[in-house]
This record gives C-alpha cells, structure tokens and sequence, in this order.
DNA sequence: TTTACTGCAAATGCTTTGCAAATCA
DNA sequence: TGATTTGCAAAGCATTTGCAGTAAA
C-alpha cells in the first residue's frame, strides 16, 4: 500500500490550504505529479483529489468521501475512489490513518510523519504540537535499530483527561459508551 | 476493543518465558485473573491462553492461532478464539498489533506500551531497545496535549539498511517485492 | 440449576477485482 | 488508435453474531 511513488523531494508545503484558490491550485499541483509519474488525468481523478483538499483538515473515510464526491457527481463509482485514493497514498500525497475503527481514514500529508492523539472515551482526535522535531525523535528511534521511516501516520491511543475527569475508567469502562470500538463499523461523520 | 477490564496496577513481568514451566505457571495467573473479574475457566480458554504464551516472541494472527491450537484440540472454533484473544486484550494480557496486513496480530503484553519497526521492503518486524524510556517520552507528549495513553502496540513502518542496501528505493519500488501490501491478504508465517 | 461459554454457520462490512465500456493521450 | 481508467457487480476475507447445545460454578 505505501510509498512506491513517493518523491521525498517533492514539495509538501506546511501551509493551511484555506480557500478555493488555494485548493485549485494544489488540485493541479498533484494532478501534474500524477501525469508525471505516467498516470491520466481524469475527471473523476480532480474531482477525488479536489474533495479532499477541500476537507483536507478532515479525515474522511472512503464511504464519506463516496457522499461528498456523489453530491458533485453522482456517476463516481466507489471503486474508482478506492483506487484513487490508493494511488494518492502511494504518492505520498496521502496518510492512510487508523483510528481502529474496522476501516481506514485519509488525511492530506501535510507533513511526512504525523502524529494523532485519539481518545478512546469520546472518540476525539488531536495532533501532536512540534511535530517536527517529534518526527525527528521518532526518526532516530528507528536509525538507532537500522530503519529509516517512512512517511506515515502513527496513531497514539490514550484517554483524554476531560474523559478521566467525567469518570472514565480503563479498567471499569462500561460497555458501549466508546466511540472508537471496533465493534461499531459505519460511517461515524467526519473528525 | 481495547482496555474495559484492563487493571494498570496488575503484574506485567518483564521477563521472557522460556520454558513451559513457566510458561504453565502464567496461564494460571491469567486465567486465575479471568477468574477474579467473573469469567469461567474453560479448556478452550486455557488452551488459547497456553498457546499464546508459548509463542510469546512471535506475532500471531487468528488464523495461526487457529492451526496451532487445532493441532491441539481440533475441536475449537475459530469465534472462540476471536472471542477469548478480545478479551485477553481486554484484560491487558494481549496487544493488538496492526502490520498494515488487513488483519491483527497479537503478542503477549510484556510492557504497557511497546514499539515495532516494521520493514516495508522485507517484512522485519523488531523491537526499539530502552522502550521504558522511549515509552516515557510518548507519554509526555500526550500529557503535554492532555491525554493520558493506554497500554498499546506503536507501530512504526521504515525500511531497514539491508533493503536500502539491496536497492530498495521508496519512490520506485517494483509492485510485488513487498510482503507488506495490504491486497496479499493470508495468512504468512508467524513474525 | 443457572448462567456463561462454545462451535457452527450465517451475516456483516470493508476492500479488491474481473470485465466491458468509456476516456485520455 | 491503443493503453488507461472507470463503474458495476461480484468476489474476497477478516471479523462478528445468533443460536442451540455444552459446560462451569
């Protein structure tokens, strides 16, 4: 699944992508990086792709992303959106993120490794601050045992302390009030 | 899924189980602690639980869970063994380790939080060394943001010297050289 | 005896895939 | 034109669940 088109040299810019002008733009930026890498561009393809920019501080899940992209065009099929957003992920424009919920997320790779806090009570999901020297703690982890990272998603899972003030208890936690059980699959709304 | 019934004050050894002497002595412990939380002993639960702790170094999936304890008893079915390893993730026993196969994995929870490194050019899946320490630094950084981590499995996706060495290249790998792709689903040999 | 647990088979739900038609270069 | 890409429907597969029978306490 991961980067076997990934350019570590290719350009993500750490910048908020807030208006339509700027989406544009990117939606372009990484069209052309795809025919670059010998790929077509197609109308489903910018569609996909300008979705997600335009929900880029969400982590939409495929079914979501299949709603959003329907109400633009209705005829987009979700196995196009599958593989598009396989080949966005293996260009390294993409994070698959797992919030241990039976299905993956995606999330534009704002920057190489990125860090979410989730929490089990209330389902809630932060970043790390500073996380690029955070990356570089992580990164020496790995060379330290041989590896170099690659760029990816790691997910942290703990309880947020608004949840331990209201009571939640890890080891007494009654069923059926966490959000982020793998039991309960479904299209949950965007985070 | 993850900690309802987890006891942050029980005794997690950091010790490695070698022989079946000890390995019979932990079954005992952890079903005597199923036991205190209400659950009943049974042969299957014993049986997955010896299992398990025989292949504490490895990184079993269900289904080779499932081959093994059927060598012993071919009786058991695998929904009990989803069941009995849910809940011994439940208690803390187990971590669920997630190598981007389509599946869990599970490995005996030696520590509360623990790192793999997992080579996506050959599969290699090892260990950070000084995880207390290393441990100790998650835990600030989610502090820092106001969480508290639970117990889990961190894992962390690289490429290791040897694969760098032999010509792996991220952004150019040949489809079908890495055992890690999502789409070879089965069952490949316990890590 | 009561309640929990088990095995089985069926269901669930995310993801992948085969294929003919449509589209891009 | 020729190779990609798409949409659809059908598979594939890990995991969960309903239920009737079994076993623990």
């Amino acid at each position: 699944m991961l980067p076997f088109l990934y350019d570590p040299k290719a350009d993500r810019e750490v910048i908020e992508i807030v208006d339509e002008e700027k989406v544009k733009e990117k939606v372009e930026e990484y069209l052309r990086s795809l025919q670059e890498k010998g790929f077509r561009i197609t109308s489903p393809r910018r569609l996909i792709v300008e979705t997600i920019l335009q929900n880029w501080d969400k982590h939409p899940n495929v079914r979501e992303l299949l709603d959003l992209i329907q109400e633009k065009d209705p005829s987009i099929g979700l196995a196009t959106i599958y593989r598009t957003v396989e080949l966005l992920v293996e260009m390294g424009f993409l994070h698959e993120v797992n919030l241990d919920e039976g299905f993956s997320r995606f999330e534009v790779s704002l920057k190489d490794i990125h860090f979410h806090l989730v929490c089990r009570g209330c389902g809630r999901v932060v970043h790390l601050k500073d996380e690029d020297q955070k990356s570089q703690v992580a990164e020496e982890w790995a060379e330290d045992m041989g590896f170099t990272l690659l760029p990816q998603s790691i997910e942290l899972f703990g309880v947020c302390h608004e949840c331990l003030r209201k009571g939640f208890d890890p080891s007494r936690m009654p069923q059926g009030e966490c959000r982020c059980r793998r039991r309960r699959r479904m299209h949950r709304g965007l985070m």
